[in-house]
DNA sequence: AGCACGATTAACT
DNA sequence: GTTAATCGTGCTC
């Protein structure tokens, strides 16, 4: 994907990019899985962004340029990536939720043992194992050709016609209104893949 | 230096 | 439905 489809609004970004395909190469392996679910977050204005804290050490790749991946840590054990937004200076990303994995099934089922199937990639934490996506790819450019994290478009013919539905964004505890309620995660069911119409 | 908490997951009652 | 796991981050003292 080129960087200027990253250069947007960002909550039509995360809309976009339901569909879209994850690249992960590791050792000549090429894994990939159909994005089904993604969340905007964006600004300091949102409560429940990052960046409602400002720049920090640890927001910073946000405030950069779009196409770049913000990888965080949290719970004390789990890995979560974002694609960075919109024009740089302004800090909003895209955290991927789900996705179905298409390429590679031998080594995610491996990495994901002894979790059925679609339990390998229904969770924001969980794509990151199934990917081996860790903070050595804070920073990562996505947009790089021939790079080993990367977002593609599905090709001619492939391409599914997905319905992409909305709702709240998930996990946002104590987040104030109106940030806590707002529409912005975006999801489509694909049947055979894991289920993403959670409450 | 100490502290409360988190854009979660898996296991358990 | 409830809860332990486990530590980086940002904030207060």
């Amino acid at each position: 994907m080129p960087r200027q489809f990253f250069d947007r609004f960002t909550p039509d970004v995360a809309r976009d990019l339901i569909g879209m395909h994850l690249v992960r190469m590791e050792d000549g392996q090429r894994m990939s899985g159909i994005i089904l679910e993604a969340e905007a977050y964006r600004g300091e204005e949102d409560q429940a962004c990052h960046a409602s804290a400002g720049c920090t050490p640890r927001t910073q790749v946000m405030y950069g340029p779009p196409g770049h991946a913000y990888v965080y840590f949290t719970y004390g054990m789990h890995w979560m990536l974002n694609i960075v937004t919109e024009a740089e200076g302004f800090p909003a990303a895209v955290l991927l939720r789900a996705v179905w994995v298409t390429e590679g099934r031998e080594v995610v089922a491996r990495r994901r043992a002894p979790q059925p199937p679609e339990r390998w990639t229904d969770g924001p934490a969980k794509l990151c194992q199934a990917l081996h996506v860790d903070k050595a790819f804070n920073g990562y450019d996505l947009c790089a050709p021939g790079g080993v994290l990367r977002l593609e478009a599905p090709p001619q013919g492939a391409r599914l016609d997905l319905r992409v539905n909305s709702s709240p964004r998930v996990g946002l505890n104590a987040t104030p209104e109106p940030w806590k309620s707002i529409a912005w995660r975006y999801y489509a069911q694909l049947p055979g893949a894991p289920r993403v119409d959670r409450s």
